[in-house]
RNA sequence: GCCGGCGUAGCACAGUGGUAGUGCAGUCGAUUCGUAAUCGACAGGUCGUCGGUUCAAUCCCGACCGCCGGCUCCA
C-alpha cells in the first residue's frame, strides 16, 4: 500500500479541466433525459465532479445507470467545447429562454466588471468561467457514483437540490485504480472492522453517537493511554481526574454557555441548582489550577487528563468513532507567562512527534488558523498569540499554512492533520492559545516581586479524541495492529488436549512477562484454531504438539501466513518481549530532560 | 437538523398481505486430529418501536428510534 494517491497521474490543471467538462456532460445528459429538471453548479472536486439539479424526485440507481450511459454517448460521439463571451443582457435573454432560474441568479451575483462566459457543447450551453477541454471525446473515463440531496449554495433555508457526484480520469485504467482505491477504503472502514473484530459498538438501546468499548477495542485503548501518560509524565505534565458535570454557573463564567451553548446538551436540574453535562475540560482545570496560589516558580504547570466530554451533534453528523456525542479527549492545559508561550508550544509540537511517530504518524501538515468572525479578546492578544504561535513553528522548522479566520472564539490554534497510509488526510493534534479563560476566572500567580500577574493558558490535544484515533488507527492498519499494540500479541494453540499442561505453563510465562495471550485449547483441529487467530489479526501464532512439548520449543506462524519453524520458547519469549519494547519505544530519550515535575505544589506542609 | 435510502436470529443475508428461512457463530454429542473451516444433532427471531388501514401486517400507511450516503459541522 502506498500512499502517493493524492497525485494522480496526469497533471493536476488537466485534471480538473477534464472533470469540469465531464461535469458539463452529465448535466447535458440529465437535460436530455428529464428535460424539467433546472441545472444549479457542477464543479469540479478533489476527486471527481458533481453537479446540482431541481428535480421532482430524487435521481434513483437506475436513473444514474441511464444517465451514464447518455454521457457516454455523448462523449463517444464528440462535440467541441466552445467559450462564448455575451453580454449581461444577451445571458439573462439565454437562460431566462431556458428557464433557469439558478443560472439567473448566479448571472446576478456576477460583479458587474466582470467577463460573462458561457460554454456551448451540442444542444448544451452552460453559464461558467471554464476552462474546459476543447472536445467532450478527450473524456477519457467516467463513472458516476452516487446522488443526494444538497442545499443551493449549502444553505439550509435555500431549495434542497439533487446533486450526482462523479468521477472522471483520462484513462479507463486510472478510473480503475481509483475505483479499487474507493474499495481498499471500503475494506478498511473502522465500522465494518471495529464489528468484525469486537472492538466497538453502538446501540440503539443507549443511543446514538455513544460508543460502548468492547474488550479487544478496550485493551487496544488501554495501550495507547498508558504510552500517552507515560509521556505526559516524563515531559513535566501532572495527571488530574475531573467530574463529568458541573454547575451551570460555571459554564456561565467560562463563556462557554454563551459561546458554546449549540453544541451543549440540556440543563439537568438536581436539588433546584441547574447542573450541565461537560463539552470541554478546561473550566476543571482551571478550577484546579487556581485551588491554590501560585508562585512564578510554580509554572509553567501543566495539567493533564483524558477527560471524557460531551457534545450534542446534530444526528445526520455522526460517523462511527470518528464523530460521537461523547469521547474522551488527550486533554492538557498549560498555564505559563506569556513570554513562555513560543517556548511551551514547542515543547509540544515535540510531544505530538513523539506521541504519534509510534503509530506510524510521522507526516503531517500544519495550518496556522487565525482569529475568526464573534471572537472575544483583545487585538493585542490575538497578535501576540498569533505570533508565538509561529515563532514556535518557525523555531521547530517546521512548515505551516495560514488557514485564515480559522481560529477557536478564544484564540488562534495550530491544527496538523497526519497522513495514513492511503495518503488520507486526519486531523489529530490542535495547540490552541487562549487569553480569554485565564480573565474571566482571575486566575494569576506572583511574580518574583510578589505581584498578582496574569497568566495564559494552553489548550492542547495530540490525539485529538480517543475514540476518533482509535478508529483511524483502525483503518490505518486495516485492524491489523502491530505486535505492542495488538489486542493479543500471542496465540497460544493447541494440537491435542495432552498438549494443555504445556500450553498453560507457556501462557502464565508470557503473562508474567506482560505479554497478551490468547489460548485456544478447544477440541479443534490446528487448521480450524489457525484461521480463527488468523482471522483476528493476531500477529504470532505459537503452535504446539508432541514434538514441542518434548523439546520445550514452540513452533512459530506470524499472521502473514509465514511460518517460522519451531523455537524454544524461551528465546521466541524474549524476541516477542524485545519488538514489544522497541515499537513502544519507550527509551526515547529525545526532549525528556524538559519535562521534569520539580516542585511540590499539594504534596510538601 | 435537512434531503434520500435502509432496519428480518449474535453476524452476513433470503423471503411473503395468512404470525419466517440459509450460512457462520452458539449449545450438546462424537472425533484427539500438525499450519486458514472435522462430523452430527439441537436450540435460537413478539421481522427496530408505537400507532393506523385490513377478517388478517414482518410485508401497506404514519410517527418515533437507529443505521447508511450526502448537505452542514467538527475532536
Amino acid at each position: 500500500m502506498n500512499s502517493d494517491k493524492r497525485e494522480p497521474v496526469g497533471s493536476h490543471g488537466d485534471l480538473v479541466a477534464l472533470r469540469h467538462s465531464a461535469a458539463h456532460v452529465l448535466a447535458q445528459a440529465v437535460k436530455r433525459l428529464f428535460p424539467s429538471a433546472q441545472v444549479g453548479i457542477g464543479p469540479a472536486t478533489e476527486e471527481g465532479f458533481y453537479y446540482d439539479f431541481r428535480f421532482d424526485r430524487p435521481f434513483s440507481p437506475q436513473d444514474l445507470e441511464k444517465i451514464e450511459e447518455e454521457m457516454r454517448k455523448i462523449i463517444s460521439a464528440g462535440a467541441p467545447i466552445v467559450r462564448r463571451p455575451l453580454s449581461r443582457e444577451q445571458a439573462r435573454d439565454l437562460f431566462e429562454k431556458s428557464g433557469e432560474p439558478f443560472k439567473l441568479e448566479i448571472l446576478h451575483s456576477i460583479p458587474s466588471d466582470a467577463e460573462i462566459t458561457v460554454y456551448d457543447q451540442g444542444e448544451f450551453t452552460d453559464l461558467c468561467r471554464g476552462p474546459h477541454l476543447p472536445d467532450t471525446a478527450m473524456i477519457g473515463a467516467v463513472k458516476l457514483l452516487s446522488s443526494s440531496g444538497a442545499y443551493w449554495k449549502g444553505i439550509e433555508t435555500n431549495p434542497s437540490l439533487q446533486r450526482i457526484y462523479g468521477t472522471a480520469f483520462h484513462t479507463q485504467k486510472e478510473l480503475d485504480a481509483y475505483l479499487e482505491r474507493l474499495e481498499e477504503i471500503r475494506q478498511r472502514d473502522h465500522r465494518k472492522i471495529g464489528k468484525e473484530q469486537g472492538f466497538f459498538r453502538t446501540l440503539d438501546e443507549n443511543g446514538a453517537g455513544m460508543v460502548l468499548w468492547l474488550p479487544r477495542g478496550a485493551k487496544v485503548r488501554r495501550v495507547i493511554e498508558e504510552i500517552w501518560k507515560t509521556r505526559h509524565d516524563r515531559h513535566g505534565y501532572q495527571y488530574v481526574y475531573t467530574p463529568h458535570i458541573a454547575r451551570l454557573d460555571l459554564w456561565k463564567q467560562s463563556g462557554h454557555w454563551d459561546f458554546y451553548r449549540d453544541s451543549m446538551f440540556s440543563p439537568m436540574e438536581i436539588e433546584g441548582s441547574e447542573f450541565e453535562l461537560k463539552p470541554m475540560n478546561c473550566p476543571f482545570h482551571i478550577l484546579i489550577f487556581k485551588e491554590s496560589v501560585r508562585s512564578y516558580r510554580d509554572l509553567p504547570v501543566r495539567l493533564a487528563e483524558l477527560g471524557t466530554v460531551y457534545r450534542y451533534e446534530r444526528s445526520g453528523t455522526l460517523h462511527g468513532l470518528l464523530r460521537v456525542r461523547g469521547f474522551t479527549q488527550d486533554d492538557a492545559h498549560i498555564f505559563c507567562r506569556p513570554e513562555d508561550i513560543a517556548s511551551e508550544i514547542g515543547k509540544v509540537l515535540t510531544l505530538v512527534d513523539e506521541m504519534l511517530s509510534p503509530f506510524g504518524f510521522t507526516n503531517r501538515s500544519v495550518y496556522l488558523s487565525t482569529r475568526p468572525e464573534g471572537s472575544v479578546g483583545s487585538d493585542e492578544n490575538w497578535a501576540l498569540a498569533t505570533g508565538a504561535l509561529e515563532e514556535a513553528l518557525k523555531t521547530a522548522g517546521i512548515p505551516y499554512e495560514i488557514d485564515p479566520g480559522e481560529g477557536v472564539f478564544y484564540g488562534p490554534k495550530i491544527d496538523m492533520k497526519f497522513h495514513d497510509v492511503l495518503g488520507r488526510t486526519w486531523q489529530l493534534s490542535t495547540i490552541q492559545v487562549d487569553f480569554n479563560l485565564p480573565e474571566k476566572f482571575d486566575i494569576t500567580y506572583r511574580d518574583s516581586s510578589g505581584n498578582a500577574v496574569r497568566p495564559i493558558m494552553i489548550h492542547r490535544a495530540l490525539l485529538g479524541s480517543v475514540e476518533r484515533f482509535f478508529g483511524i488507527l483502525v483503518e490505518h492498519f486495516k485492524g491489523a495492529f502491530p505486535l505492542w499494540l495488538a489486542p493479543e500479541q500471542v496465540a497460544l494453540l493447541t494440537i491435542a488436549d495432552r498438549h494443555i499442561p504445556y500450553a498453560t505453563t507457556l501462557a502464565s510465562e508470557l503473562q508474567n512477562a506482560g505479554i497478551r495471550v490468547f489460548t485456544d485449547f478447544r477440541n479443534e483441529k490446528i487448521g480450524a484454531k489457525i484461521r480463527e487467530a488468523q482471522m483476528m489479526k493476531i500477529p504470532q501464532m505459537w503452535i504446539m504438539g508432541d514434538r514441542e512439548a518434548e523439546e520445550q520449543t514452540v513452533s512459530v506462524r506470524n499472521r502473514d501466513g509465514q511460518a517460522g519453524g519451531a523455537l524454544p520458547w524461551k528465546e521466541a519469549l524474549t524476541s516477542v518481549a524485545e519488538e514489544i519494547r522497541s515499537g513502544l519505544s519507550l527509551n526515547t530519550a529525545s526532549g525528556l530532560e524538559s519535562g521534569r515535575t520539580t516542585h511540590s505544589k499539594g504534596v510538601s506542609d
